[in-house]
DNA sequence: TGTACATCAGTGAACGCGCGTTCACTGATGTAC
DNA sequence: TGTACATCAGTGAACGCGCGTTCACTGATGTAC
């Protein structure tokens, strides 16, 4: 989870230089890093209009359309791009883990809070919903919205029935206390990106949670 | 919970009589009901502009000034109004619920779900944290915004504190605990408020957390 | 009781700004002959 | 090998719009005399 890939040249101020015939598609990616650079200097996905991003790449505004629709289209390759960054830092996460799959569920939900944590405007924006406007004002489909998410909590259930068959977890529905789970990460996980101001309890508080929630054996 | 005092004459068309002399802070009601009616009809806080809100209460858009020196400024009273709403409502669950302490618990618990579910436009702006831009770029001090929630917080840790009394609860610091609880309680409400595509699990959910978090001893 | 007047509760026109979107265009570059 | 040309990757100017904010104003109404 570098910023090496995400932030790139884009960043610059004019020295963009026209890209080469036949590669017009690389424009594309570098709107969506120019939309999600704005997204963490400002925090406001207000900020994100057509032409801030156009300003921050570097090209005159109408350069976006071949590429884009409209701008909830952007905001819509932003988020899916950054759920993809955070399914692959979760297994990535899980497989460092080593073979006990509590120690894995563990590993997992921190990573996950540590995601939301040192990108705390990206994660306001993928779950916060202000992005995607009335379905059929713009170019969003409802599969769209659907489909973002779901392989992580797949992650955490899989960890979750590993932890069953291992007698760690007495749960008898790891789908279900899988998505009990997610929501209480994600309870925890948004309020801190939302609040610097939250009367914060000890950093144990994830742990009192997972260990409840995914209940273990010793809880 | 009912919305007689909060929408109001405000939300017709240009029927507005002016106030009577002296009167004239009526107008600062009738400006936050119509900006909290607005969240709800659009479900889009960038929708509350002080134009919008001045054509919903019917009134010319210089006339907000003697009341709000800025957006910020009106966001900020709404939110608080819906604190406000919000607490009451959980305090008078409370008191409805009886002697029981794990009832109470339950009672304020689902109390506080079925507000966000019922006013989920206006549960996401509370705790959204986009409404509330830099500090220092307009009127909101960091004191207003650090005493929203907190009289909510404390309900519920005064009842865990009695069911810890009860020997209903295991917690040995219901306060934190109660933030805890919270935390969870949160993200399931601002799930249900951000996303309707979810693939909600049984109502059963939230008990299930509640138990679990509130260290129930039979969980 | 009548009347002058200060105050209150707003209004209406105007400004400059950034926005999304359109349109006709330009200049470099790869390719067909 | 040279050259004409189609295509690609964008540009620049312009439009109408809603926004926040300013300014001088208006007309009703309570009050002092």
């Amino acid at each position: 989870m570098t910023e090496t890939s995400a932030a790139g040249p884009a960043a610059q101020k004019q020295a963009r230089v026209r890209n080469r015939r036949g590669e017009g598609g690389r424009l594309r990616e570098d709107i969506v890093s120019a939309a999600a650079a704005l997204l963490d200097e400002t925090g406001d996905e207000r900020a994100i209009t057509l032409r801030s991003v156009a300003r921050k790449v570097g090209i005159a505004a109408p350069s976006i359309y071949p590429h884009f629709p409209d701008q909830p289209a952007i905001m819509l390759a932003v988020v899916q791009r950054e759920f993809v960054t955070l399914e692959a830092h979760l297994h990535a996460t899980a497989q460092k883990a080593g073979d006990d799959p509590r120690d894995r569920l563990y590993a997992v939900c921190h990573a996950y809070l540590g995601y939301a944590q040192s990108h705390p405007e990206r994660y306001r924006t993928m779950f916060g919903g202000l992005w995607m406007p009335t379905l059929g004002d713009n170019s969003l489909t409802e599969k769209d919205l659907v489909d973002l998410g779901t392989t992580a909590l797949q992650v955490l259930a899989d960890i979750l029935t590993d932890c069953a068959a291992a007698g760690q977890s007495s749960t008898t529905d790891p789908q279900q206390d899988a998505v009990t789970l997610w929501l209480s990460m994600h309870g925890l996980a948004h309020q801190r990106a939302a609040s610097r101001l939250f009367p914060w309890p000890a950093d144990s508080i994830a742990d009192a949670i997972i260990t409840r929630v995914a209940r273990f054996k010793d809880a």
